[in-house]
DNA sequence: TCCTGTGCTACAAATAACGTAGCACGATGC
DNA sequence: GCATCGTGCTACGTTATTTGTAGCACAGGA
């Protein structure tokens, strides 16, 4: 089938298109380790393997790769001599989701 | 088809042998589609095709194999003539990160 | 110099997702 | 009856992504 313009291995975020930000943004975390990297971050700057090792060893292939499109959507930023950490926004984002992690708790609690 | 669980690839939700609900979640949610499922059920039960359509089409073999997923969390359910609709519990699970839209407004505006 | 650690990449193999087709079932229509 | 539909769901071959292992260039430190 012929390659639409969507392109790019992966690039330019999926629903992106639509021109609905969130829908962006839910691509964007709904690739693997993504999520996991942005919590590994919560409390201060990792190097890149560090951030491997606390991401349950992860190949450094998707690790880097994740980084990178976090950097692009700057959420994360590389310090030289401290390794990765969030921007601002990244912290930010973070926040949206840190109810997460009390949810998660009741959630283990399921029947 | 009698445990519907173990028998398939991907199976028991990564990160969860480390006994933190959190890590476990992060897996589940960072898989492709399943946190725009979610999303995509905020206002009402979808049915599966339904839910396909508003999910950018995407093959009904990831889509069920989701949604089998998110019924094993007791996040989502299928209620006959309805279609799929999210649990109490997911409904919590989406009011946690119901931020995130307000935060991928701002993201989106970055310079 | 030789170590060590950093960020990062190449490559083949394994895994997951895709796209198309199709099934069984139930409700409706004829 | 029996043809349609629409539902949830699955098979299967192709494509894309992830993994695992190895390795690079560079920057300090001893």
């Amino acid at each position: 089938m012929p390659k639409p313009a969507a392109t790019t291995k992966q690039r330019a975020v999926r629903g992106s298109r639509t021109g609905r930000p969130i829908m962006a943004l839910l691509d964007l975390l709904g690739r693997r380790w993504t999520l996991r990297i942005v919590w590994e971050l919560r409390d201060g700057p990792l190097t890149s393997r560090a951030l491997r090792t606390a991401c349950d060893d992860a190949s450094p292939t998707v690790m880097q790769a994740r980084l990178s499109e976090l950097r692009e959507a700057g959420l994360v930023e590389l310090v030289s001599g401290d390794g990765y950490r969030l921007t601002p926004l990244g912290r930010e984002l973070l926040e949206s989701f840190l109810p997460l992690h009390r949810f998660a708790e009741r959630w283990s609690r399921r029947s």
